[in-house]
DNA sequence: GTCTATACCTGGATAGAC
DNA sequence: GTCTATCCAGGTATAGAC
């Protein structure tokens, strides 16, 4: 996550720098050279910290799900709206900046070639980013922040559906593309 | 296109085998190996069809675009609300059966690690099935078959958004997701 | 914790025979 | 149009010195 890229070591360093190429790149399309040559070591020093490529992957994740956790603690006092508000800017700053991915976005199409256990923990991921959208629009819609048809579950999928994919087309057909998405999605839910 | 299987020589099979590994395993995952060997044919015969992946990745997005057009004629006598059914099935076989990923979703992720012709023809091909929902939205509210806010390019960007990042969500989260966003979509339309 | 060196594999691509 | 054979680049990963 953009907020503490302030980080001490070397292992650290090596999870923000995987986590922006597979963001960028994709998983399958970056090499551990990405990452020595920046850090300026060898190959090496990376499987010193990271054994596999798999390991650094799951890691990556891990560091997601922590981030996550964190934005989730950090808002839980703020009304639902601007909850959401903030939600949907942690994508657009992504988007602005490098024309970066979301991580789901970024390694579902890569789905069947990861490992068993980096399958799981994405879909744990997943789970948890699903879970918080579909409470906070609930909670939402009772204290009339909200106003939407459904259950709010689906109406999760929804909104992570047009943020992550937003993301993957204002990359290909123009970048006005994710700040027209989130104005409609606020606009239809507000 | 699942609808044009029964393609006859080699260069055409070719085509239909890349269009599903690149759905399946994204572009950077698949090499002529995964081709050549259900053809039952060596890598070199690949290489006489396709001189380099980036040709094949380039026939692969014409294909699409020539399904679309297909479909774009084929359908022009529908109610717009059918017409959008039918493009919303499109996708939605895609899910039901293998977990494929529509092509915009499969290479988008990849987009920064293609040649600059494939990046032209991908964004192309966006513009084609974009500009396509925008007007089938923009007629069908016209004549009183959907009903929404705001404007019908935007919202072209939402319900393919949806489509979309289902698809991929589906693989990872779990299958239901599709259909869910789906009857959603339709229902939010309609 | 980082280095050099290297093993081993797979990838895309080409030359030339048939 | 397909084959065999080969080239070269790059990738992940490991062994052992410092």
């Amino acid at each position: 996550m953009p907020e503490c890229l302030q980080m001490s070591d070397t292992k650290d360093k090596i999870i923000v720098l995987a986590d922006q190429l597979i963001r960028s790149r994709g998983y399958n399309a970056f090499s551990y050279k990405d990452i020595a040559d920046p850090l300026q070591v060898k190959n090496a020093a990376i499987h010193y910290h990271f054994q596999t490529k798999d390991a650094l992957g799951i890691s990556v994740i891990d560091q997601t799900i922590a981030a996550q956790e964190e934005n989730r603690r950090k808002w839980a006092k703020l009304p639902e709206d601007q909850q959401l508000r903030l939600f949907i800017d942690a994508y657009g700053r992504r988007n602005k900046e490098e024309g970066l991915l979301c991580l789901m976005g970024a390694l579902s199409p890569d789905y069947i070639t990861l490992s068993p256990e980096m399958q799981l923990k994405l879909k744990e991921m997943g789970n948890i980013i699903i879970d918080w959208v579909a409470n906070c629009l609930e909670n939402g819609r009772k204290n009339n922040y909200f106003h939407f048809q459904g259950d709010a579950q689906d109406r999760a999928y929804m909104v992570m559906s047009n943020l992550l994919a937003a993301l993957q087309l204002s990359r290909v057909v123009g970048k006005h593309i994710f700040s027209r998405v989130k104005q409609q999605l606020i606009k239809d839910l507000t």
